[in-house]
DNA sequence: TCAAAGTATCATGATAATATAATATGTCAA
DNA sequence: TTGACATATTATATTATCATGATACTTTGA
């Protein structure tokens, strides 16, 4: 075991923050964002759901499932002809509830 | 007031949640998250010491700074010839922790 | 006023991210 | 097997971001 420290540790490694900073450039985004946060209310859903709850694009809705699938962000069930996704890292969530704080919450 | 709902009250609108996605921009980038964790933990310090605890060329570090100063993410203090930066933005370092959590951890 | 330390800004070429449209794949039912 | 629905992939033009080096600004003490 590594001690178990309060917070962050001093700092991820290079590589790992690296990792964390890809993670987080996936998060930047209005449109992932906003998938985050209906997956998470609105649980597991099939792609043509989403596209109709947030209004976007089939191709462009697509790559950015694909895009958080690689990262682990959430995760792919084909169901038939559907393939439901949902959340597969609590971090997206928690990083967007993170957001929606204000700024001066501690 | 908005009936204070518990986390995430539905999404927040277009605007702000492209507000959202720039701030995460800014994070999602390894020598910033370093310039966080640095002055999370190291607290306030002039240019010229972040450059050497992070071992980042000048202007560069100038530029990372200046960026996340105008999003509101630190805050400059000018003493003398050095200029002091600090947190501005507590969701910075929240952010930085959510992110070093493990990724099952509710 | 000068010099030098400490920061900030600018210019630019390289790389990455994005939006969009078109096309391909997979699945099921008839 | 065909058609049609659901999703994925590809191509590409556009824009944004990054790293780097050069240059400018600001402050202080001599």
């Amino acid at each position: 075991m590594k001690t178990k420290p309060s917070k962050c540790p001093g700092l991820p490694a290079p590589a790992a923050l690296a990792r964390l900073a890809a993670v987080l450039r996936l998060l930047a985004h209005p449109d992932r964002l906003r998938i985050v946060g209906r997956l998470e209310r609105g649980g597991a859903a099939p792609v043509h759901e989403l596209m109709a709850d947030l209004g976007q694009a089939q191709g462009a809705l697509s790559q950015h499932l694909n895009h958080m699938k690689r990262a682990g962000l959430v995760q792919a069930d084909r169901r038939g002809k559907e393939v439901w996704y949902s959340v597969a890292d609590r971090r997206a969530v928690k990083v967007l509830h993170c957001m929606c704080c204000k700024k001066e919450t501690k």
